[in-house]
DNA sequence: GATATTTATATCGTATACGATAAATGGCAA
DNA sequence: TTGCCATTTATCGTATACGATATAAATATC
């Protein structure tokens, strides 16, 4: 939990919204009222709105002019869009992870498997797709290349959102079989086969969704960020 | 620099001052005050504000707390990392290039490189500079992914940056031979071929740069009293 | 009774104001 | 002269204030 007593920086509050949304505790479409958040984190809207706008640059917000900020609700087009630029830049990362794999890194990622594993096993969906979009992230991270870890973050993080509008009920978005064979083929050091085990992976995380049907559910900002304290 | 009659938009201001940086007319290191952008566009500095915020996560700008704005001067360090960021993502880029590219498409990249050496014919180093980046962002563009070209786009102006920086005087960045190899690979859809040539490139640009001179202060304190005489 | 129009309210976007902090200036001592 | 400290100045970051706009409510009209 956080004090309530001095004021959080930016960043604090920055990654508190952006966790809301990723964890689902925000709702696509939900309203983020500037004065609302303001008063959630005991600060004036003029500290709010600069993360919004960062938050709306990084495309998990959409500010609608004159109207508001909101989480954004991403066409069927854009889910496309954003699946088909990951597997264009995550077939460079598991290429370049495959030929530099060290054991310390693979034996992390299994970690993270096992962990996804775990949660699931226990019904713990919100921490199991934590976790899934945190691979994507750690086999990133295998590169060493900070600036590579950031962009595939955000389309993660993009894609969280796409999963929370269009995954079919009792379906989930990562196969942990496909992520145990990404691992294979990158422990094997084949580039070609880790890269195809990628597209493939990530072509088939697009089929267990449903582009048509949606699912909107609203819930509130106090219970989003009830973890912060209820004294406010 | 630009006519300030009806206060212009934030997207054209933004423009403004990125293409100010990116094109080389506002040097690394160079200030950014609040008041004075304010004064130069006809705005008050709070619309300024969020466009330095901005510029800052994409990593041309940075912010010294209490200080204010400034070009950001990327340290070796980084310009190591950029680069190798897009060793890896434009690896993605081009072999998806090289499996889908269309005739008209491979035209639209020959005539940049046709007009990237026309204007180094003319010694036009500015605009040779910004076709050498678009080459790059047209490259991403093939790929019809515009997420993917718009993070192509955020690396090549980090490295504009590194260029302004840390370019031998009289060297170019790009060799136009490279960019014509890279459409060659990709007309004969050779995805393989077309990676290799990609990295081999980018890690020629790497090469004509001057990195393990000195720190980038007593750099640029040489280049501005280079007339004076080398002993002192 | 339903729709259109007017009024009211809430929230946004921008400008302005003000306290806080760092750089610049000037004076003083060595 | 050179180095150091106090004061001044300038600029930043945040809060507050205010006009503008969209939504909701209420009234009028058909």
């Amino acid at each position: 939990m956080t004090q309530k007593t001095d004021s959080m920086t930016d960043a604090e509050i920055y990654r508190e919204v952006f966790d809301a949304i990723v964890d689902g505790r925000l709702a696509p479409g939900e309203k983020l009222g500037q004065d609302e958040l303001g008063k959630v984190f005991g600060v004036s809207k003029s500290r709010i709105r600069p993360i919004l706008h960062r938050l709306t640059d990084q495309k998990i917000v959409v500010i609608e002019p004159m109207r508001g900020a909101f989480v954004a609700r991403p066409s069927v087009e854009e889910a496309r869009e954003v699946n088909t630029a990951r597997q264009i830049i995550e077939e460079g990362v598991i290429r370049r992870a495959a030929r530099s794999a060290a054991p310390k890194q693979i034996k992390i990622l299994r970690e993270i498997v096992a962990a996804e594993q775990a949660a699931r096993n226990r019904h713990d969906s919100g921490q199991a797709h934590r976790l899934t979009g945190e691979f994507h992230c750690e086999l990133a991270k295998v590169t060493g290349n900070d600036v590579v870890m950031e962009m595939v973050r955000e389309l993660v993080s993009r894609d969280s959102l796409v999963v929370a509008l269009y995954q079919r009920p009792g379906s989930s978005a990562c196969s942990l079989h496909g992520h145990t064979q990404l691992i294979d083929r990158i422990a094997e050091g084949d580039e070609d086969a880790a890269a195809h085990a990628m597209r493939h992976h990530l072509k088939e995380v697009m089929e267990t969704l449903d582009l048509d049907g949606k699912s909107n559910k609203s819930r509130s900002l106090i219970n989003a960020f009830a973890h912060l304290g209820d004294d406010r």
